[in-house]
RNA sequence: AGCUUUUCCUGCACCC
């Protein structure tokens, strides 16, 4: 039974959910009954595929084997439902199942997915459920608090939960304190953030590359990027596998010294990647791409894209929508049309954002008809629901022009999918 | 009993 188990989890874990039916057959067959383990370990595959009908049915049909849910698929389903956006479903789950189920696990799923869905007053509630139940908020719990606080801009509020935390006894950990650093960054607060770095240190919280990148990102995006890499070179002097520069560090790099308009040694640090055993991947490219798009630079953007291609490289969906973007304010509509169909070609989703990257485009170089036409066309498609930031300007641009007939008929269209117009 | 679950860092349009 262990052996089929770690066998299925070995299977879901590479994203090979199909062969696990052949799995479970065998075991059946060699009259191996599965536990719940065994069903926890396909829920998550199912879950973390997306297909939550299945992990339902399977949550739901456990009956028919004599076995209940425990709290370990209680955890996987809610973890999923949150994953996939599904905050109502999850939150149903949560409060139908037996009161004494959810563990501090679930709890702090919970606690995350109502944060991340910026659904802050509800988290809060259930943080207060989970005390009421006599669980403790936990270091996790604190962790996920605290940084959305920080990324809701709620400065003083994560440090007001921080010193509760303290107060609670509550021990901080590595991750407490790389959330504090970021939230000193994004405060503007580098003096700050390399206080914390220096009390990690004396306080046996030894900083890691995640500690160490977003000080770099923080100094990078308050404009002091040759600081950035000076930290970054003296992180390749350091012979801590656990600190030194990774892929991260290089991307988070390689993007500041774009936007600090530093190409050309941004261009010369991802040469240098290779030779320091890190090697570039869609992060890198995009970077890149975008920065020499910004400078003007269509061509060695594209060139950039088609030597990954040659190298056996799949750039990712971002890594397209910024080519796509660049070409577009660079006037150069017509390769944007044909780059979005490459996408297509190769199975990437062409959705919102492609789409109004090519209606700001095509209204930016005056070609209203086609902007109108790419529009409904993905609307008819129902590909994509448009932002309707994208459908004011298009009306709004035919409107200036005094193209009524065709704002109109474009109107009825997008009314038809929601739009209301301002 | 054991095997499976939660929190931290980097890239994209429009809006801001």
């Amino acid at each position: 039974l262990q052996t089929h188990n770690h066998l299925l989890d070995v299977l879901v874990k590479s994203g090979d959910l199909s062969s696990t039916e052949g799995v479970l057959q065998a075991m059946l067959e060699e009259g191996c009954v599965p536990n719940l383990v065994t069903f926890n370990i396909l829920v998550r595959g199912y879950t973390k595929a997306g297909d939550l009908q299945q992990a339902t049915l399977l949550f739901h049909g456990l009956k028919k084997y004599g076995l209940e849910p425990d709290v370990w698929m209680l955890n996987f389903m809610l973890q999923g439902f949150f994953k996939q956006g599904k905050v109502a479903d999850a939150l149903k789950l949560f409060q139908e199942v037996d009161e004494n189920l959810p563990d501090i696990f679930s709890f702090n799923i919970v606690v995350n997915g109502l944060c991340r869905s910026g659904k802050a007053g509800q988290a809060w509630e259930v943080v207060e459920t989970m005390k009421a139940r006599g669980l403790a908020p936990d270091t996790v719990t604190y962790n996920t608090l605290i940084s959305s606080l920080y990324k809701a801009n709620r400065m003083s509020d994560a440090r007001r939960i921080f010193q509760e935390m303290s107060e609670a006894g509550v021990q901080p950990d590595v991750l407490t304190c790389n959330i504090l650093v970021s939230g000193a960054c994004k405060d503007g607060n580098m003096d700050e953030a390399y206080r914390i770095v220096d009390a990690m240190e004396q306080q046996g919280l030894s900083p890691n590359s995640v500690t160490y990148n977003t000080l770099i990102d923080g100094l990078c995006k308050a404009g002091r990027v040759v600081e950035a890499c000076q930290v970054a070179s003296w992180l390749s002097t350091q012979k801590d596998n656990a600190v030194r520069p990774n892929v991260v560090t290089y991307n988070t790099l390689v993007d500041g010294l774009c936007k600090s308009r530093m190409l050309v040694d941004a261009l010369t640090l991802v040469a240098d990647m290779p030779a320091q055993k890190v090697l570039p991947d869609s992060v890198t490219y995009t970077a890149l791409i975008n920065g020499l798009c910004r400078g003007g630079e269509l061509k060695s953007a594209l060139k950039l894209l088609l030597g990954t291609l040659e190298k056996g490289y799949i750039p990712d969906a971002v890594t397209y929508i910024s080519l796509v973007d660049g070409l577009c304010k660079g006037g150069e509509t017509e390769g944007a049309d044909q780059l979005v169909s490459e996408m297509e070609e190769r199975g990437h989703d062409t959705g919102s954002v492609v789409l109004s990257c090519l209606v700001s485009g095509y209204c930016r170089s005056g070609n209203l008809v086609r902007a109108a036409e790419v529009l409904s066309k993905s609307v008819r498609a129902r590909r994509c629901v448009p932002s309707w930031v994208s459908c004011d300007l298009v009306l709004q641009s035919m409107q200036k022009a005094r193209m009524w007939d065709e704002a109109s008929e474009l109107l009825s269209q997008l009314v038809e999918v929601g739009y209301e117009p301002p």
